[in-house]
DNA sequence: ATGGTTGCCTCGCAA
């Protein structure tokens, strides 16, 4: 078995103790980071290795940064998503190991609408479309996993009138969601807890971890070869009840060998 | 109710 999460940490740096108590406790096999805010050489390199985790980063100042830890050797495929010319934003690192095709995915947030960041969002979405196209011609096991900061249904969400128009949940982004759904990509928490109403991500304000009022927007999408193994799958609250928590929690699947 | 909170490493921006 293969344990794969997915984790946006919201700074690695400021996480480490949370993320190094969660390792050994939660015993994932890969895991796929998000929201490093730290360039390459800033990144905790000597504790992980020291958690048991080889480790590939992409990294970047103050913002974004993406990430895979992995119990077995990490042998890099691509750090940026192809298509995007002039796109140096850290949101993509794809990677082999365990055997299987697995990609670190920060997806843009889009916010605010009205301005040049959400047809920076809905573009990204599109190169994402075109490029799990290629991807699964491999037909391969594949994981793309990570923040895609998009809340896929109403099921996914405290409240949905809370969040019209918000570009996480608009229309034209969870149009292109469902594209990959339809391309045969599984969401791993959705196919075995269809009607569960579960979260990955709480604000900090406003007290939402207390009164759950969240949203899930963190997602484990698997290629169809990968899908056939799927054995488990939930999301792990307890690393956002911690103190110094980060904004998302731990989303996880197991896959059969 | 344009508030509220967190992180970065600059005195605002992104989420």
């Amino acid at each position: 078995m293969v344990k794969i999460a997915t984790w946006n940490v919201n700074s690695i740096k400021a996480r480490l103790p949370n993320l190094l108590e969660w390792l050994p406790a939660a015993r994932p096999d890969i895991v796929l980071l998000q929201e490093l805010k730290c360039q390459d050489e800033g990144f905790p390199g000597l504790e992980i290795k020291a958690a048991g985790y080889a480790y590939l980063t992409v990294g970047q100042k103050s913002y974004n940064g993406v990430a895979v830890l992995s119990t077995q050797p990490i042998v890099p495929r691509l750090t940026r998503l192809p298509g995007g010319e002039g796109d140096d934003h850290a949101r993509y690192l794809e990677v082999e190991t365990h055997g299987l095709v697995v990609s670190s995915i920060y997806l843009p947030n889009g916010n605010p609408v009205a301005s040049d960041k959400f047809p920076y969002k809905l573009a990204w979405l599109d190169r994402l479309v075109a490029h799990a196209r290629g991807l699964l011609l491999e037909e391969r096991p594949l994981v793309l996993g990570g923040d895609y900061n998009v809340i896929p249904t109403a099921l996914d969400c405290y409240d949905p009138q809370a969040w019209v128009g918000d570009a996480l949940f608009r229309p034209e982004s969870r149009a292109r969601f469902r594209q990959l759904q339809a391309l045969g990509l599984t969401d791993a928490f959705r196919a075995l807890h269809p009607d569960r109403r579960a979260y990955s991500f709480w604000d900090y304000q406003g007290g939402a971890w207390q009164h759950d009022l969240g949203i899930r927007i963190d997602h484990l999408r698997l290629s169809p070869q990968a899908a056939g193994r799927l054995a488990a799958s939930g999301i792990d609250r307890a690393p956002r009840g911690k103190e110094r928590a980060s904004d998302h929690t731990p989303v996880w699947c197991e896959l059969r060998d």
